[in-house]
DNA sequence: CCATAATCGTTTGTATGCATACGACCGGGC
DNA sequence: GCCCGGTCGTATGCATACAAACGATTATGG
């Protein structure tokens, strides 16, 4: 102990980052469990976002998802690779590359929704709806 | 439309998987904007840890930190890289790394503290203090 | 005392996630 | 027509993050 004590001790277990970190690691257990362990989370958010907007540009559907342009080209590359997804040139503008679902990668969607929903339910289940409502709320203002 | 319309649609925004995600982007962003770069949240939870309990073996660490065995051995490798702390065998047990903050590491956690209380203080900003108080009670039911 | 289970650390592979730099391409203004 | 700022996709480097497989070591049960 100094001769000046720190008036609050830093403990790392209370702080919201350190919190934050251990909720998301438990729903990302939860929804891989869910999912058959073949659709990161991430992945998944490519392909619903996809299946919600349809077609659309790769740097676009990143922003729609929140992924750095580095990051949506790595999961649309696996995601292609595993014919989810394909990848075509924009007739009208050069620099953009289209994202298209394929019938598979609908197919896919269509089979995985009902875990996706079961993902959000397992990770909310120790709230009661109205807490949920008031964590969500609070939440959104901190995006 | 299908003849058979879904109950819900799947709408990845309202998803808490997908929301959290954000806000710990958010969070990381204004983390890294503090502690000058040099320091990931990840490292200094490492840090801020081993100063808290004081030398420990590496998984044990880890499970302070929430952690995964692989995780923790490549922020340790890092951050003794960087002299900011020393690894060592464990005399009591063969299998033990013990790791230990160095003096530089120990100023550096001294240095950092109040950039991390900030980087908590800047994450919550948007909220008032009894809603931080519910979050954070919400948050560890879901840990 | 010894066989077995459990723990610890390491390594490899895969997947984010962000920063930076780069070249290609678009639009607008001149 | 042409430059120029902005956008798009690509590539690389670094840092998590977890699973699985492995060898070494320790603890436990009989």
């Amino acid at each position: 102990m100094s001769r000046r004590a720190s008036r609050r001790p830093y403990v790392l277990d209370e702080q919201i980052g350190f919190i934050l970190r251990q909720v998301v690691q438990r729903h990302v257990a939860l929804f891989d469990g869910l999912m058959g362990g073949d659709l990161t989370p991430t992945q998944w958010a490519a392909l619903s976002k996809l299946a919600e907007v349809g077609t659309c540009s790769q740097n676009q559907l990143g922003r729609l998802t929140a992924m750095d342009v580095a990051t949506i080209k790595g999961v649309i590359d696996r995601l292609s690779a595993r014919g989810l997804t394909k990848t075509s040139a924009d007739p009208g503008d050069g620099r953009r590359l289209l994202v298209t679902l394929t019938p598979a990668g609908r197919e896919r969607v269509d089979q995985a929704v009902s875990g996706a929903f079961q993902a959000t339910e397992d990770t909310l289940a120790p709230l009661t709806a109205p807490e949920r409502q008031t964590l969500k709320a609070l939440l959104m203002k901190l995006r």
